[in-house]
Parts: structure tokens; C-alpha cells; sequence
DNA sequence: TTGTATGCGTTATCAG
DNA sequence: CTGATAACGCATACAA
């Protein structure tokens, strides 16, 4: 092909050949001298480094994908960048994948499950493997996927599939004992997204524990995880006549707590506030009581299960569920039940 | 010719061969049918598109990538995920670049400049262009980055580089005006990160404002960009004898309201706060008057920037710099000096 | 309008 | 231990 239309990489980038040309061997041997210097004699690995290093090679991963199949790539995809549990998730899995030798694509789903499908479309060409965050596709949807590519969900907890859950269910339980412990009778939960597993999960734990310790529960809707959902939630909770809340995460938890400061409701003077994800908890005032999340190693954790299953040859692996649990972490916002 | 065992995994993803033999027509053809439909005959282009439908057919991009020397991948390189002023900027990023038909690299150099020099050359022979946010990385490197790939910069102002500018230094001055209009005589400007262009944008906007009102002015230092070093610096903040302060961004403010409310001072009765970026601002109680900071804007704009300039065939354009002005967003953190 | 023949940069096979 | 050389899947001059 001739350069009559201009190329992206319009520098002509040194290549295998080039290398081989400088360091006088072929071009078979340069390949080896960076995929198996084992093979060869150590001398003849310095001296084909030396050259590419002076010709500053750089190896062009869509010849090698083409030849190899592997691409030394991973996809995550998110439903929302914007929520403040995502991020340290992304940045633990973007180490992770690093350190393993894979860049990362980012793909945000905006909550579409149409949209996520048609991410995941476009880029399994390009890629090893896929880390889905909380996915919200169809079952069978994200079965085929994983059919086409190796593919590790976090807080999506389908059999057969390998995936690392949170266990957000152990930290809300103690939540709801340390507000019992505090002497509330009557506590509320309010709920986050309708179709997060997270969120039936930490609504079925407060529901059993608090039924276990004989406390009244009321659960609360909320339309989703946002500050001002939280705040717009303060009426209803006060009519509920709840002395306590558990908010599916912090970011609800900290609009309530604004709702709570704008009445003039003193916390946790008259009233007590829980959160999940320990997020913000440390950014509030007073310090948000709220359960551990462990996105980072959710993260990480997902990233190690993909990369040795494709280091074993993508074998397929017995089923594999990993938990990570949780605990409270009590700070400043829950107390003694007002009298 | 035809070999029948693929060498990789057994990966038998259809090819534009096996399109062409259901199809009855040539490989190029198939080629042709999806690159330059108008150039065939409509039958023609149907019938290879329904082979190829029936067939699940999707195109290889490394193959096309080792072709024609064009990717289909951007990457976003940022100093920190976590903060919360970043996801916003990816965000739209990822839009802007998914409409125009681009997959997208994200990269974190966690605030280091050899490690996100290291990640730009890894990710280099597989993208056609680079977002650049904030980039810590000296002047030099970034030059020599921008030979080798089409590079916009954002918050980075290098000149011949295309680089997109939040110009907070509109928005922070109306923010001290506002001060100065509220009787506040003596007020500080608490720092962000040193090698910051934003930080010395707002900086010199502080003072030059406050001079121009005739208001003294203090500049206090904080180790970086976080809730922790805002509540830190408070100490300092009321030994400086201010009344106000302007923080380097919203979380700084956010910690230095935390850290107020731990001393019982109310604000804004007694102290008032300004922070930068709105990217908290509604989350804060009271709300915090910010700067806005169109964050989204900057990101979609540099993607625009990139795709318009690979789109002309890479052809050297005249020096591109895009300013967004930003504005004060009065709420409930200001108000008059007290008595 | 369509087919043929190359070439892109790398790895893998097979000789030497 | 090293060198030829054939794929890998696609796009494009060049022919027809």
C-alpha cells in the first residue's frame, strides 16, 4: 500500500525488520529474543536489545494479535463512572491489569443493558478477556458473552460463571445489631436500584437480622443512588417513625443527612444514620457509620481470576464464586436511641 | 493454502473468507462491501451483508488495524480517578468518542509522571490519538508524545499543542468579588497540587483580584487535592486571621467545612467557604458555593478536537487553544463577614 | 463492477 | 542455536 492516503502512524515506527537489520540477524531471531531469550544464545539477546533500543522498537500489538490470537487487552465496563463505589474499583483493576501486562479498555453502560451489549460487541475482537461491574444484562445475555470471551463479573452473582461478590450482607447485619445494641426498636432500610443483586441483598440481611433481634423494620424506596434521593427520602423516613437508618450506600446515606441538617435534626443526637461502601464516609460530618466495602479488592480479585484463566490456556475452571465480606465501620453518626 | 487448525485457541471466529464463500464472490469484495459500499452494486453489497449476518461475521481489528495503519481506539490518560472531578470528564469522553466510532484506553498514572510515560508508549502502537487530562509529565515528553500520535491536552496549556482550558480564573474572581462585596477584608487561598496548571491559574486569580479590591490576601499551602489536607489546614487557615477562604477545589472546601464543624464554627455565619469544580457542591451541607467547572464540556471537546483532526487525515492544524469560562455558583457556604 | 495479488508486522513451523 | 518462510485477516493498487 502506498502512503498516498496519510496513516495515523504517519511515522514510519522501526519494526522487527529494521532491528534485525541493525543488529545483523534475522527477523525470526529478534521475535525470540523478546518472547524466548531462553532460547537463544545470551550474547545474540544483548545485542538485538541493544538495536532495538537504539531504534527505539517497540513491538505493534496488532501484528502480534493477528499472529497469536491474543490481544494484551482487557475491557471493564461499568454502569455508571459517575458513582463513587466505581472509581476505586477501576483504578484497582487498571493496576492490576498492568502489572499482569494488559491495557484497559473502559466502557460505561450509562445503565442501559443494550447499551452494555453492544459494548461488549465492539470490543471482544480487541480483547483477552472482560471485568463486568454489576452488570444489568440478561442472564442469557451474559452467558454468551462469556461464551465468546473469558468474562468475570463483580456483584453479579450467576452460577457458572466466575464471579467475586461483595458480601455487603455480614457488615449490614452488624449495622443492625449495633443500632439494636443502642437501644432502637423501630429501623428503617432504605432501598437503592430496583434490579441491583447488592441491593436485594443488603435489603433481605436487615430484614432477617432485624426480625431475629425482634426489631420493627420498614423498608423505603428510593428511586435511585444519588444525594438528592437520599434527602428527598428524609419525609418519609421521619413518618415512618424510624429512629434509625440504614441507607443502601453512602451516597444515600449523605443526602439524608443533609435532609436531616436542613430540619434541624440533630445526628446522632435525634436520629442515626448508616450507610454502605464506605465511600464518603470520612468526607461527611460527622463521619458516616457504614459498612466496608472492599470494591479495590473486588476489583483486583476479578482481574487475578481473568488473567490466570487465560495463563491456563482459557481450560475452563470448576465453578468459581468468590465472597468478600465486610464489617461495620462505626464512626460518627449512629447513637443511643433518643429518649 | 488454507490451514486447517488455527493456531490459537481454538478461536474460529468467521472470516471475510468464509463470508466471500457463502456470499459466492471474491474476499475483496466482502471487503469492499462493508469499507465502500457505494463502489459495488447494490445486490451485490446484500448479498454479502446477509452472508455475513448469517454468518456472525465480525470484522478483526488488529487485521484491519495492521491493514490500513488505523486503530479505532482513542486513549484517556488521567492523574487520579478517584478525584471526584475526573469521572465526569471520562464520561463524556467515552460518549463523545463512542459516537464518532472510537473504543477507548483508559489510563491512571496515579500523579506520576515516568509512569504515565511509560503507559502513553505502551499504549501508543495501538491508538490513534490521546486526552490528555492535567498531565504531570514535563513539556518535553509531552512534545515528543505528540509526534508520534494526535494528542489534545486538557488543563495543560503548551503551546502548538491542542489543548482545551477550563478557565477557572473567571470563576474565582467573581468568587472573591463576591467575598469582597460581602465586607470580608482578609481572605485565604488554600492550594492544590504545585505542579498544577489549574492550581496556578486560580492562585494568581485570587491575588489579583483581591489586590485589585484592595483586600489582603493569604496563600496557604495543602500537601494535595483531598478531604483529609482541607480539614488539615483549617488550623492554619484561622491563625491567618481570614474570615474566608477560597479553596483549590471542592474537596479541599469539603474538608475544611468538616473541619470547621469539628471546631463548632458555623458557616457561614462565622467563616465562609468557596470551593472550585462543582463537582460536591450539591452534595455538601450547607451546599457549596463552588466555581463551575464544565468538566463534561472540556472532555467532549477534546475528543471533538481529536476526531475532527483524524478525520482530516492528520494534517498539521494552526494552533488550537479552547478556553471554557466558568462562573460562580453562589449557595449557602457565603456569606457576610462577621462581626 | 468485481477479481487477483500483495503487503502490513509478528509468531510459529520446519530446516539447517 | 539460528534462518527461511508460511500463515494471521484485511484493505487496496492493479487488472480485467
Amino acid at each position: 500500500m502506498r502512503s498516498s492516503e496519510p496513516r495515523a502512524a504517519a511515522r514510519s515506527a522501526p519494526t522487527i525488520g529494521s532491528v534485525a537489520e541493525v543488529a545483523g540477524v534475522s527477523r525470526a531471531t529478534v521475535s525470540r529474543a523478546f518472547t524466548r531469550p531462553q532460547m537463544l544464545r545470551p550474547e545474540t539477546v544483548e545485542k538485538v536489545r541493544d538495536a532495538a533500543r537504539r531504534l527505539g522498537y517497540v513491538p505493534n500489538p496488532a501484528a502480534k494479535a493477528l499472529s497469536t490470537g491474543r490481544f494484551g487487552n482487557l475491557a471493564m465496563v461499568v454502569p455508571d463512572i459517575a458513582n463513587p463505589y466505581i472509581p476505586p474499583m477501576i483504578s484497582a483493576v487498571e493496576e492490576q491489569a498492568d502489572a499482569a501486562g494488559f491495557a484497559v479498555f473502559l466502557g460505561n453502560s450509562a445503565e442501559d443493558p443494550a447499551r452494555e451489549d453492544l459494548l461488549l460487541r465492539k470490543l471482544t475482537p480487541q480483547v483477552d478477556g472482560f471485568v463486568l461491574a454489576a452488570s444489568r444484562m440478561g442472564e442469557d445475555v451474559i452467558r454468551r458473552h462469556a461464551q465468546a470471551r473469558p468474562l468475570v463479573l463483580v456483584n453479579r452473582d450467576i452460577e457458572g460463571i466466575p464471579r467475586v461478590l461483595i458480601d455487603t450482607a455480614g457488615g449490614v447485619a452488624q449495622a443492625v445489631e449495633h443500632l439494636a445494641g443502642l437501644g432502637h426498636r423501630r429501623l428503617a432500610y432504605l432501598s437503592g436500584p430496583p434490579h441491583s443483586w447488592a441491593n436485594a441483598q443488603r435489603r433481605r440481611a436487615v430484614k432477617r437480622t432485624g426480625d431475629k433481634l425482634g426489631l420493627e423494620v420498614v423498608t423505603l424506596p428510593a428511586r435511585l443512588s444519588s444525594h438528592d434521593a437520599g434527602r428527598q427520602a428524609v419525609g418519609a423516613l421521619l413518618e415512618s417513625g424510624a429512629t434509625a437508618v440504614v441507607a443502601f450506600d453512602d451516597l444515600l446515606a449523605q443526602g439524608v443527612l443533609a435532609g436531616l441538617a436542613e430540619r434541624g435534626i440533630r445526628v446522632p443526637g435525634e436520629f442515626s444514620v448508616a450507610g454502605c461502601d464506605d465511600v464518603l464516609a470520612a468526607q461527611t460530618f460527622p463521619p458516616l457509620t457504614t459498612v466496608s466495602a472492599r470494591a479495590r479488592e473486588a476489583g483486583a480479585t476479578a482481574v487475578e481470576l481473568l488473567t490466570s484463566r487465560l495463563g491456563s490456556g482459557g481450560g475452563a475452571m470448576s465453578d468459581v464464586r468468590v465472597m468478600l465480606d465486610t464489617t461495620l465501620v462505626v464512626r460518627a453518626t449512629t447513637g443511643p436511641r433518643p429518649v
